[in-house]
DNA sequence: AATATATATTTGTATATACAATTGTTGTAA
DNA sequence: TTACAACAATTGTATATACAAATATATATT
């Protein structure tokens, strides 16, 4: 990736501002590619998300601010994220019995097995587009990004 | 940055799945934090993206698509974004005499004053995001961002 | 010159997201 | 026990974005 062909800029860009360009460009890269992996199924990558994160805990269901907490992007709305998973039948929402005031969210049959099949082309396209690194390289990046 | 904790998991995250998930929490950080540094000026991350470009162009009009190239984010609606950027007084367009289907952008003189305020801030707020790192760290980052 | 094709932007519409206000429930203090 | 604060989720509304279709202009072909 060439950030500066890739904005069509001649200039030099500070050191500083360059590195944040590169990451939302990459941001945008891996958004579109696994986007694209996921259209098939018609979940969005924070629908999927959810859906791992129930999945995760197997059989435990999680209430709304459970996911928000364990989400990538926390969002401000997950009532209807969630209502969105329950139209495709991939999760079931119960009132909790303890706390009335809280939902209790499973991932459905359907939706385990939906997942099953999105992991695979997620898993895919994840390894597309780290394929020009070693493992070394990655773990290096990690070290770096965790400075952030 | 601890991914893990921020979402909050104790499970281990293989390496390709951990870094795409690194980068995408590093984004939003980054994000925020810029979009929190325009927010005064009422601008988003786009539109002072587009301002920038503007500026670039020392004069030169830009119209819709060579400002769709450089921006950062390629949008579908930039029409609808340079609408925005009009409303507040930044920008002005114009009907090309010499091709009359394209428009001409050009940035206003409170355009360049907001934007020259603007520039501070965010100088600011991206100093104080990679406010971890040496100068070798951010260049290392760099070369390894170009893989993706 | 008339017709078709390509280019540049705009508009309509559906979907997504952010933010604030509201509802319903629980816990706590007078 | 009533009143009030805190909590959890939902809803209303405004704004943002994506995608496709429409409009307007220019270029190329017959």
């Amino acid at each position: 990736m060439n950030v500066e062909k890739i904005i069509k800029t001649t200039k030099q860009i500070p050191l500083e501002s360059r590195t944040l360009i590169h990451l939302q460009l990459v941001n945008n890269k891996l958004k579109e590619t696994i986007g694209n992996a996921l259209k098939p199924f018609e979940v969005s990558l924070q629908q999927f998300n959810v859906l791992r994160i129930l999945r995760g805990r197997k059989g435990e269901p999680a209430n709304l601010s459970t996911l928000n907490e364990r989400m990538v992007s926390k969002m401000s709305n997950t009532t209807r994220l969630v209502d969105k998973l329950i139209g495709k039948g991939f999760v079931r929402r119960n009132v909790c019995q303890s706390n009335r005031r809280k939902v209790e969210i499973f991932i459905t049959p359907a939706g385990s097995e939906a997942l099953a099949q999105m992991d695979r082309v997620v898993k895919d396209a994840e390894n597309e587009t780290v394929k020009g690194f070693t493992e070394q390289e990655l773990k290096e990046l990690n070290i770096l990004l965790d400075k952030f």
